[in-house]
DNA sequence: GTCTATATTGCGATAGAC
DNA sequence: GTCTATCGCAATATAGAC
């Protein structure tokens, strides 16, 4: 499966054959329709690992204390271990005919999880509480983790086009996203 | 070419098939492949036309007066004319084969056009200079255009998903925007 | 320039032996 | 569970009449 992730991310997900799956991960074809119902379900069973994954809580592993910067560039560089994913989960979310829910299914829990840390209420019935908690929501979607994940993905190309080392892109990116999206985190 | 455009958008280039096309815009097959030489072809012609509509000054009709923020949005609204060709843009920038140049280029074109305006200086050899410039070029990329890129073309899916109404989620990332990337604007 | 018809290949999916 | 063989179809692309 991890191989058919990564020749979706490379060359999209409609234009990679199964045989070309079975043929990179040296099993035969007709044993991934054993184990999968059809093409779409291979897709599926990747997105639905991705969440998974993304509702364990790594975070148990990263520090607690230190600067929320670098809190992001861990988490950046969690999100780069799953670069191929992330882009195939993009890319699909990018299609009309998708309603993006696999990608903002996901980005939904790590926000609410973060705002609910800050102090923010979901769900409250008072309008003003719920309209800041929306805002936030906004917020961090738009400004937070689109950037992030553009950069989990784009750093690559950026840094070959525009010819400069990726080393001075990443630390650029966290200046960027630092005085940006973090030093206008709404209080609650 | 508007019908491709669309097509593509929808479902995706490598799963939107000529007939389709053809059908859509009740023209004959054999015709498209008279006007292109294949498929590739198709996508192509669509990005050089973005890329000349974006060279032109539409900006001359805006107003050089009012509030940053207002002219951001005011080129949001006209980016979202542009939505279908945005997201076709972004889909094959994702995918690993791509070099992302389609995009990078029209990137490229707009910042470096803002930050002169903003003067910054380009190609300097003072390397202090390229250095500021340099961080100014990932800044606007990351932090500017991938959000708004972002809001363009998910702001439709993100209001559905999240039951929120679009002028809401507007107006909060209007909000979002100008507290996060336009205040972080560095002077050269 | 515009059409019909067709060549040709590649792909998703399955049957059925072992 | 794993393989070979193959079906059926859909897709790109072109030939050639008008």
């Amino acid at each position: 499966m991890i191989t058919a992730e990564r020749l979706f991310a490379k060359k999209g997900f409609d234009a990679t054959s199964v045989d070309s799956i079975a043929k990179a991960a040296k099993v035969n074809k007709a044993l991934i329709y054993y184990y999968f119902k059809n093409k779409q379900d291979i897709i599926h069973s990747i997105f639905d690992d991705m969440q998974e994954e993304m509702r364990g809580d790594r975070r148990s592993s990263g520090v607690e204390e230190g600067l929320l910067i670098d809190k992001v560039m861990q988490e950046k560089t969690f999100l780069s271990s799953r670069k191929s994913t992330l882009s195939l989960l993009l890319m699909e979310t990018l299609k009309e005919n998708s309603d993006g829910s696999f990608l903002l299914q996901i980005a939904k829990k790590e926000i609410e999880t973060e705002l609910e840390r800050r102090g923010f209420i979901q769900n409250s019935d008072d309008p003003e509480e719920k309209a800041k908690f929306q805002s936030a929501l906004v917020h961090e979607f738009f400004t937070g983790i689109l950037p992030l994940i553009g950069a989990v993905i784009l750093q690559g190309k950026f840094s070959k086009f525009f010819d400069m080392e990726e080393e001075l892109v990443e630390k650029f990116f966290r200046e960027a996203f630092e005085k940006s999206h973090l030093s206008s985190h709404l209080e609650p």
